[in-house]
DNA sequence: ATGGCCTTATGTTAAGGA
């Protein structure tokens, strides 16, 4: 079974780049987030012809999260229970016995503004809603666009980012809290190459100097740990004409 | 050597992203 997540940003424009990746790489399942289109506009037809039932959670602009898979995905749900929010950042159902929960976490901006305590609060809820679900299912996958750089090796320039948004030690500390719970980080189940990164700036010749962030991240309950054959970042679709700034990454689990 | 982006919208500048 094989599992993915991209932060496409923006399904409108980058449709025909998954539809083309979806081809490459016929994954059973893929979140997606920053779809950044209203729910009437979402392409499920599209989809659905290229093979894949969808789940979609939008809004206008921004934001945006949705769960394609093979199988169509039940028992589905629509951001964190418990918290009030305006912005549609999860979703989470169940796919071949797998509950997973794709997630688009706040960005947060800076240390001190109003979005970082916003980001703080959606966080807590986040570790709440994992707990639960945790307590319901074994097998859990939490994937997306964390907005969180774990550690100093999942930044390109760790000293000019130390302390700055996506590096906090209390955005940290959360990812810490998930890892707590019995959630387990897959790419670092595996060697992987240094100066391995999900995201780069679209700035600044960023790629092409391969100056990133490893923000984009796949956690799997503690039952699933001795089922992770691989996971991996797929650099490739960076190099895209228009390409979204984040790159998938990909897990590959023994299970049927 | 240097600077250098992309997306969306009550759009032609501003805000947000990371």
């Amino acid at each position: 079974m094989q599992l993915a997540t991209w932060n496409v940003n923006s399904l409108g424009v980058r449709l025909p780049q998954l539809l083309d990746w979806l081809a490459a790489h016929p994954v059973d399942a893929i979140v997606l987030q920053e779809t950044k289109l209203t729910d009437d506009k979402f392409p499920h037809a599209e989809l659905l012809a290229a093979g894949y039932h969808a789940q979609w959670f939008g809004q206008k602009t921004y934001n945006g999260v949705a769960l394609l898979s093979r199988t169509p995905a039940t028992d589905v749900l629509r951001n964190l229970p418990g918290l009030a929010d305006e912005q549609a950042r999860v979703i989470t159902g169940t796919v071949a016995g797998v509950r997973v929960i794709g997630a688009y976490f706040p960005n947060g901006q800076a240390p001190d503004s109003d979005k970082f305590v916003y980001k703080m609060a959606w966080l807590d809820a986040l570790q709440k809603h994992v707990a639960d679900e945790l307590s319901r299912h074994p097998h859990v996958v939490l994937m997306g666009d964390f907005n969180i750089a774990p550690e100093d090796r999942d930044v390109y320039d760790p000293v000019a980012w130390a302390g700055q948004i996506h590096c906090t030690p209390q955005e940290r500390a959360h990812f810490q809290a998930l890892l707590d719970q019995g959630m387990v980080d897959a790419f670092r189940l595996f060697e992987q190459a240094p100066k391995s990164w999900s995201w780069w700036d679209y700035r600044n010749l960023a790629f092409r100097k391969n100056q990133g962030l490893r923000i984009d991240h796949i956690l799997v309950s503690e039952a699933l740990r001795g089922q992770v054959q691989a996971c991996a970042i797929d650099k490739l679709p960076r190099k895209n004409e228009r390409p979204s700034d984040h790159a998938p990454v990909v897990l590959s689990l023994n299970l049927v």
